[in-house]
DNA sequence: GCGGTGATAGAT
DNA sequence: TCTATCACCGCC
């Protein structure tokens, strides 16, 4: 295959500095053996159990069990009943959720310009909750350099009940680019890095 | 802006 | 068992 999964050790730093470096890498889902593919261009970093808009602030449960085991495996998850998000675990009970995509290969015309949808587009469900991210057949692979000053953050969407950690600049998304969410597109903020 | 949808966690 | 809540999206 032309992709190439990265090593899972990729996931092994602080959420964070993660979140800005998959900027501009690869995710690969291969369904029904044809990849699916998109180039990552927003972020959200969640910090761990002492950040309250992370699920693991809530304690360690079964669903949030993947997030205190190694670094480099995902966190899938249902929301609203009816969308799946997608995240990189980084360990010590944090991860990086996957916002948007810009559409590389196999997607056809479906959008991926935003977490529910980039599930929908790579059928990405919670039967990829734990899975390692460097296996067939759903991993991360290299993508381009992504300099630091077009990377642009902001707050993380969605997560006013987490008081002070809802203003938080964990959002990060590569600026100007017409794949970011909706909410991103039209946030004025363009704060760079 | 509002509702659909179902898993989750905690209360009862 | 019951209930509140939820890292979203499409349509009004």
């Amino acid at each position: 295959m032309r992709w190439t999964p990265l090593p899972r050790a990729f996931a092994d730093d602080d959420a964070e500095s993660v979140a800005r470096a998959l900027l501009g890498q690869h995710l690969v889902h291969v369904v029904r053996g044809r990849a699916r593919v998109g180039r990552i261009v927003e972020t959200e970093a969640y910090l761990g159990p002492h950040d309250l808009a992370c699920h693991s602030s809530k304690g360690r449960t079964a669903r949030t069990e993947v997030m205190f085991g190694p670094p480099g495996h995902a966190y899938v998850f249902l929301v609203y009943g009816m969308h799946h998000c997608v995240n990189v675990v980084t360990g010590r009970g944090a991860a990086v959720l996957l916002r948007a995509l810009a559409p590389v290969e196999g997607l056809f015309d479906a959008r991926t310009d935003g977490p529910g949808r980039l599930t929908r587009a790579l059928a990405i469900t919670r039967a990829r909750d734990a899975h390692p991210l460097d296996e067939v057949p759903l991993f991360l692979a290299a993508g381009d350099a992504v300099e630091r000053k077009a990377i642009a953050r902001g707050p993380r969407i969605g997560v006013d009940y987490a008081g002070p950690w809802a203003k938080r600049p964990l959002r990060f998304w590569l600026a100007d680019n017409p794949h970011v969410s909706k909410v991103t597109r039209y946030s004025g903020t363009r704060r760079p890095t």
